[in-house]
DNA sequence: CTTCGGCATGTTTTTTAAAGCATATCGTAA
DNA sequence: TTACGATATGCTTTAAAAAACATGCCGAAG
């Protein structure tokens, strides 16, 4: 008995791109939380946007509103002082990170699967 | 006994946009869903992209984009003709927007999950 | 009490994506 | 065989978003 010939049918990927509101409509999404991250590696909004090629001014505005996301702050602002300044992820800051990594992998896994099921 | 006060945290909501790949870079995304089931209920390309305000000519690229993320057509174009054409949903057209409503209600249903569990 | 470099913020410029415009083509029903 | 309205597609214009620029502020360290 011949083995059973399947045409293989084309494979699909699904992307998403995900954010978390609050009610408020602040929000963080893969951009942001990427500036997050790097704020943290560099101590300053200002290295952290010229590293992701961001307008300073844009990274500001984000920052201004993540930290409106929750009670406190997740980026806390040094001014004045030797180097001019910086600025310096707080504890907060650091669990909305891994939060938003979490939720994301977990979507990424789920969807995996639905992606693998996807006949046209 | 007093009941256990437990501060009330912060809600979240979870919002993802998915897009369908083929291999070659083709895909079917939210707008682009939508396009297609305005093709079905109109009849016209260029009715379909007026109902929505979108210009005809970016709702036609979509068309030409989208035809081919399966081997057959998903939309049909009527040249000439009475009315001067048209346009039709395919059965695999049909196919392709009960597929994605599926993926995107099953990725719903999940994340809504995840999102009540947020706790930042 | 001056210096330094990042924060803060309004204003202008550039970039880029979408919309809009113009015109040719098509084929059936009248 | 002519008229119609939708498809097809290049070219121009507009509008929205991002970047760039300019300028003042801040405060610890030297």
């Amino acid at each position: 008995m011949p083995k059973q010939i399947t045409k293989q049918s084309k494979k699909y990927d699904i992307f998403f791109r995900i954010r978390i509101f609050d009610d408020s409509g602040h929000f963080v999404g893969k951009g942001r939380i990427e500036l997050l991250e790097n704020i943290g590696k560099f101590g300053s909004i200002t290295r952290a946007a010229a590293e992701m090629k961001m307008s300073y001014r844009q990274a500001w505005q984000m920052v201004e509103d993540m930290n409106e996301i929750t009670a406190s702050l997740l980026v806390e602002k040094i001014l004045g002082g030797k180097g001019g300044g910086g600025a310096k992820l707080t504890v907060k800051g650091e669990k909305v990170i891994k939060v938003f990594h979490q939720i994301e992998d977990d979507l990424e896994h789920f969807s995996r699967q639905l992606a693998k099921k996807i006949k046209f």
